[in-house]
DNA sequence: ATCTGGTAAAAAATCGATATTATCGTGAAA
DNA sequence: TTTCACGATAATATCGATTTTTTACCAGAT
C-alpha cells in the first residue's frame, strides 16, 4: 500500500495484501484485459484464498482506478479509452511538473542522492536486461517526486504513473521500451536535477512523457486500426 | 460512490454501501475524531450490521484518503495537522483552476444550465436554514468543475473538497459558514461563469477558497491554543 | 419475430465462527 | 530501575456456509 515499493513482490503480509499486488500486478501488465469482468470465485481459486481478501482487495483496488466497484454486480477492470489515455498524459504533466518544482525548490543533499541511486539501480537493471526493471523505473520516477511539499500530490503521481504504464503494457510488452533511446532522456533529467535547474529538468520530464505518450497513442492506433 | 450525490443518504443498496455512506458522514463531520482507531467489533453493532460489509466500506474510504488502513492492525481515521490542511488548500486551489478553465473551454449551454440551477438550490437552501445546505454546497462546486477534460481531475477534485471540508466541521460547526458573507462569493463566481470569463472565475474561486481557507487556519491556531 | 413473465442457475453479498496476529500487563533477570 | 520474555486478552483477518440479488433462459402470448 506504500506508494514506492509497492510492486516488490513478497509473499509477506496478509492474504489480502498478497491478494492486493498479485491482482494488481495482473491489471497493469494485462494479465487481466481492460474491461474484463472479475469473478470472486474465479480469482479465489487463481490466487488459492479466501473470498473475503480477494473482495478486500478489489475494494483497495478501486482507490487505484484500477478497478471498477458495481453495487451488487461485483468488480470489473478499469475500461481503457483513447480519451482515458490522453486525460492520464496530459494530468500527469500537471501534476508532476508541479512537483518537480517542489522538489527543486525544497532540495536537499539527502533527496538528490536518493535519486541518484535510484537512477543507477534502473540503469544497471537496463544494462543487464533484468526483469526488475520496471519496478526500479517506477521507483526512479517516484524518487524524483519525493521531496515535494506533501504526500497527497505524491500519492495522485504514483497513481496516473500506474494507470500510464498499464497502456503501455496493453499496448504491447513486446514492443519493448527500450526501444526508443529512454536512457538518454533519464540521464538527462538526472543531470538537470543536480544542476538544480527547475526549468530544464521539467521540460525533460514533461517531453519524456509526451513522447512516450505519443509513441504509445500511434501503436494504439495501429492496433485498433 | 459516485461523485456528485455520495453524500444522498438513502437505505438503499447493499449493506457496504450504505456503511459507506454512513462512515463518510462521520468522519467527514468529526462524529469519528480524527485518528481515532476504527474497531470492526464497534462499528458493526454501532450500524447494526456484519463485520464484512464494515470491513469493505472502511477499504473503499481509504481511496478517499479518509481512512487509513495498516496491515494486520485494522483502520483508524485519517489524521489531521497543518500541513495536510495546507496541502489540501494548495492543491485544491491548483486543480479547480486548471478544471474550472478547461470546463469554460469547453463551455456548454447545459453545463451551464447545471451550474445555475445547483447555485439556486444551494442559495434556496441556505436562505431557508436547511440542513442540506452542505450537500448542495457541494453540489454547486462539483457542477461547476463537471464539464472538464475528463473524470480522473474531477475525482481528485471531489476528494479533496471531502477533505477540506472535514477541516470546517472540525474547526467547529457551531462557527457557522454564513458568517463570512460567503454568499456574495458564490454568485460572483456564477456570474463570471455565465460571462464566460475564465480568468475572473477562476481568481474567484480561488480567493473563495483562500478566505476560507485562512479563516479555517485562523481557527484552528486559536483552538490549539 | 418480439416481447413478457416467470423460473433456474450463477454470482455477489453477507453472516457467524475460527484462526491468526497484535497488544498489554506481569514478573523475572540484568 | 530498565529490559526482556512470556502469557492472557482483545482485535484483526480469514474461512465456509447461507442469503440475497442478478443474470440467463425458455415457454407462452401478442
Amino acid at each position: 500500500m506504500n506508494l514506492i515499493d509497492s510492486a516488490v513482490s513478497s509473499k509477506e503480509g496478509s492474504a489480502t495484501q498478497q491478494a492486493y499486488t498479485a491482482l494488481r500486478r495482473m491489471i497493469v501488465t494485462g494479465d487481466l484485459q481492460p474491461g474484463e469482468k472479475l469473478k470472486i470465485e474465479g480469482l479465489r481459486q487463481l490466487l488459492n484464498t479466501g473470498a473475503s481478501p480477494i473482495r478486500e482487495a478489489l475494494s483497495l483496488l478501486t482507490s487505484d482506478n484500477l478497478v471498477e466497484r458495481i453495487d451488487q454486480r461485483g468488480f470489473r477492470t478499469a475500461g481503457v479509452s483513447a480519451e482515458n489515455f490522453q486525460e492520464i498524459l496530459t494530468l500527469r504533466c500537471t501534476l508532476e511538473d508541479l512537483s518537480l518544482r517542489q522538489c527543486l525548490a525544497n532540495a536537499t543533499e539527502a533527496w538528490e542522492e536518493q535519486v541518484v541511486l535510484a537512477h543507477h539501480r534502473m540503469q544497471r537493471a537496463q544494462d543487464e536486461k533484468r526483469d526488475d526493471f520496471e519496478e526500479l523505473h517506477k521507483a526512479f520516477h517516484m524518487a524524483l517526486l519525493d521531496n515535494a511539499d506533501g504526500p497527497i500530490l505524491l500519492k495522485f503521481c504514483s497513481q496516473l504513473y500506474d494507470l500510464n504504464i498499464r497502456y503501455r503494457f496493453l499496448a504491447g510488452r513486446t514492443m519493448d521500451y527500450q526501444r526508443r533511446d529512454v536512457t538518454d532522456e533519464h540521464a538527462g533529467i538526472l543531470s538537470a536535477i543536480v544542476a538544480r535547474d527547475a526549468d530544464v529538468a521539467c521540460e525533460r520530464l514533461i517531453s519524456h512523457y509526451r513522447l512516450t505518450g505519443a509513441f504509445l497513442a500511434k501503436t494504439m492506433e495501429v492496433e485498433s486500426a
